[in-house]
RNA sequence: GCAGGCGUGGCCGAGCGGUUAAAGGCAGCAGACUGUAAAUCUGCCGGCAUAUUGCCUACGGUGGUUCGAACCCAUCCGCCUGCACCA
């Protein structure tokens, strides 16, 4: 029995931080066994960006890892909490959303979330429904049980004090907010990002105030972008989405490099620490291939999204594109206008969408990165003629490719 | 309200009268190489112009000083800090 909860407790512990207090969580999952009852998690996320990416999914991960244990999980979204905005320095309120964009950005959560979750037993909830209805007095009471100097150790509200930068004052609110969501909910553990640890403890003090159990404080490390160095996000557009299609999915993990796949292995799959190290002891030591091991993540990824049919198809179109330079099986049809019986090449680029700018073309084509049906075209003054129906074959790089077709107007 | 500080390209961050489309780093793009959209190396990295030395736009806004301003002055806007005021 004691040897379950541990194998449970190395589970459920597998890729996190911080778990705090670190002997509670054992205490809570004994007696969850022992009286029958599930633990309450939580986890809460922003009503307004509804477009998940794999750096989400490290920690719905782990709320599914908790729920196969059986335990009650609670996608708590933050409808209230986001009026205040995520305090990281934007420090922006946002516009209330309306009841229908909140529905439709929880249908669209749904509609993600249960690729990972089980639509059964997971709660999907808002915490407008209780933060909403507090009244001024019971605010002033809720911040009274936290001082400024309490706040101030928010290591973002510290450095950001320190530096000079603007803290407003509503900014204190989310903290509060997001613990009293905990008090509510009766929670035993929450989880989230490293960045969300003062979060997460706040929670436990002001459980702790109004007479409860405090909950356990998990975090997950925040994922790397693809571009290895800043947390993968939406607005950096360094992230693999969720619905993603296949071929993008592969492809944009095949480019995590080497070093960084072992972060995600680790964060994005079940693979137990152990079998990860072994992986990783074999590429160290020449036995496997770091390449193949690569694939391996893409495809199980691509697999748990997409389906196993998908994940093969999306590799053997990597094969083909990347490994074997050959042109994909699927080439966008683009048709643009000419007025005139001949066309520069470059302008030919912009009006396809394959360069932003005329410049940019040039530079393109002058450094070796244009093909017109497979045939280098370095002369940035390359002159093709527009004749109407002509079909041309134009790779910009490796993955800008289009067949463009011009049609003569006068 | 008073005093001081700050505002530079997608981001960070130098520059403090000309040689600055603006150092350096990050991110991005292309090429080489390859084992991949890895790593490494090289080049590019505001826009326009059939284009090496041209033009336009750009260093919070506006208006000045100057042959010449991101750099000096005035003013406005925004942010920060301290003090004062109020409570």
């Amino acid at each position: 029995m004691t040897e379950t909860i541990q194998q449970q407790i190395q589970f459920l512990t597998k890729g996190c931080v911080d778990v705090v207090p670190s002997d509670a969580l054992r205490k809570k999952l004994q007696r969850s066994w022992e009286k029958g009852e599930p633990l309450t998690i939580k986890v809460g996320f922003d009503p307004s960006a509804p477009d998940l990416h794999l750096g989400h999914t490290v920690i719905i991960r782990k709320m599914r890892h908790f729920q196969q244990l059986g335990h009650r999980v609670v996608f708590l979204i933050g409808d209230f909490t986001g009026l205040i905005g995520d305090p990281t320095g934007k420090n922006t309120t946002r516009p209330q959303l309306t009841p229908e964009e909140i529905e439709t950005n929880a249908a669209t959560y749904r509609r993600q979330i249960f690729k990972l979750l089980d639509p059964e037993t997971t709660v999907v909830d808002f915490n407008s429904k209780w933060l909403g209805r507090l009244s001024s007095a019971e605010w002033i009471r809720l911040a009274a049980k936290v001082t400024v100097a309490q706040m101030l150790e928010r290591d973002d509200f510290r450095t950001r004090y320190e530096a000079q930068k603007p803290i407003a004052l509503h900014e204190f609110l989310y903290p509060l907010a997001q613990a009293y969501d905990s008090v509510v909910l009766k929670c035993d553990v929450e989880l989230g990002g490293t960045d969300q640890l003062f979060n997460l403890l706040m929670g436990r003090h002001l459980m702790k105030e109004h007479g409860l159990e405090p909950q356990v404080a998990m975090t997950l490390p925040l994922l790397e972008g693809l571009d290895g160095v800043e947390k993968m996000s939406k607005s950096l557009g360094n992230y693999v989405a969720i619905e993603d299609p296949p071929n993008e999915m592969f492809g944009k993990l095949m480019s995590v490099s080497d070093d960084l796949m072992w972060k995600y292995w680790l964060l994005l799959t079940d693979r137990t620490a152990e079998d990860i190290e072994k992986m990783k002891a074999d590429v160290n030591e020449g036995r496997r291939h770091p390449m193949e091991v690569k694939k391996d993540l893409a495809r199980s990824l691509v697999e748990e999204f997409h389906g196993a049919d998908a994940a093969e198809s999306a590799e053997g179109e990597f094969g083909r594109v990347f490994s074997g330079r050959k042109l994909p099986a699927e080439i966008p049809e683009v048709e643009i206008t000419s007025e005139t019986p001949t066309m520069l090449l470059s302008k030919v680029l912009v009006q396809a969408g394959l360069a932003v700018s005329n410049s940019e073309a040039r530079r393109l084509m002058s450094q070796g990165g244009v093909k017109v049906d497979g045939e280098g075209a370095g002369d940035p003054k390359m002159i093709i003629s527009a004749i109407s129906g002509q079909s041309l074959l134009i790779q910009v790089g490796k993955r800008r490719i289009a067949r463009v077709s011009i049609v003569k107007t006068d």
